[in-house]
DNA sequence: AAGCCGGGGAG
DNA sequence: CTCCCAGGCTT
């Protein structure tokens, strides 16, 4: 809620959206990960207010031709907004039609996305629709919940196939785990005699696209003081140093669903004057991981 | 079809 | 600690 007020505050209008710069809308939304969505947002809000005239689009098609609108999204606002039948399929919905139908084909297959999407068209109630839609989410949310569901006292008990054949702890079906992938990131803070530091925004693929971060120096393992010095000789990125210390001295594991980063920070005393700097007082304004945002918090310059 | 994308809460 | 959670895009 707070993210949202802050949000619609900024950007009461698609207008309003579409004219703020990304670097605004992320810092909205640092903190929420996947920070892809706020850039498509972003991107749609443009689209929206440019191409179709401030109006939304009001039917499935045009809405999931939009910038981060999938299946489930142009469902949604299609039935919510403008009463189409179109059936909504999240991971609620995903588990209550597979334990009630006691269905066990994955629900992540590209054979069970298309079942469960023609099993929730067959079911659903295309006269009352939002109201349908946004209450078998809801049930899914708190009724047949993901552990320790309520099916004692649950209105559907006795049709319910799963808990008929005692599998509803084993439904949904899921497939794939994620493989976690170990990197060892030292981020490197250059201090000058003005307090002024340097921040770099992230481009390219990966995490945390577009986001800012003070200078990074990615090994294969964790660094000792003088491993990180040979390797940031005459790296032109950062000036020459009085002085290179660890400042945490426990190595931060921050863990991101599919990748563990074991961090250091290193406090860089430079004698230079950071000219293309930023002064220590601003970093406030960009928008930054929440590794990063830890890490200024704690840091007293 | 498989992989990638963040962070938080529950137990 | 470990486990679990969602929807869309890219490769």
């Amino acid at each position: 809620m707070p993210y949202y007020l802050r949000f619609v505050d900024a950007f009461p209008t698609v207008q309003d959206l579409a004219k703020a710069p990304e670097e605004q809308v992320l810092k909205l939304w640092q903190g929420l990960g996947y920070y892809s969505r706020a850039r498509n947002l972003h991107a749609t809000a443009k689209i929206v207010a440019n191409n179709f005239d401030g109006q939304f689009p009001n039917t499935y098609k045009e809405l999931k031709s939009l910038k981060g609108v999938g299946d489930y999204t142009a469902s949604a606002i299609a039935s919510f907004c403008f009463d189409a039948p179109e059936p909504v399929v999240d991971g609620n919905v995903y588990r209550v039609l597979s334990r009630y139908f006691g269905v066990d084909i994955p629900i992540n297959s590209t054979k069970g996305i298309k079942y469960f999407k023609e099993l929730a068209r067959e079911v659903m109630d295309s006269g009352n629709i939002r109201d349908y839609n946004q209450g078998i989410m809801e049930f899914g949310a708190v009724q047949c919940a993901p552990k320790k569901p309520y099916c004692l006292l649950c209105p559907l008990q006795e049709s319910c196939i799963a808990v008929k054949d005692g599998k509803v702890s084993e439904l949904p079906l899921k497939l794939n785990k994620t493989k976690v992938k170990n990197r060892y990131f030292n981020y490197v803070i250059p201090i000058d005699p003005e307090n002024n530091t340097i921040l770099e925004q992230r481009t390219g693929k990966g995490i945390w696209q577009n986001l800012y971060q003070f200078p990074l120096v990615e090994s294969d393992k964790n660094l000792k003081t003088e491993e990180l010095k040979l390797l940031i000789q005459g790296n032109g990125q950062l000036p020459e140093y009085e002085s290179l210390s660890l400042y945490n001295n426990e190595t931060i594991v921050h863990k991101l669903s599919h990748q563990h980063l074991h961090t250091k920070f290193w406090i860089l005393k430079t004698s230079y004057i950071l000219e293309e700097g930023t002064s220590w007082k601003k970093i406030g304004d960009f928008p930054v991981p929440v590794l990063i945002a830890d890490f200024i918090k704690t840091f007293k310059i």
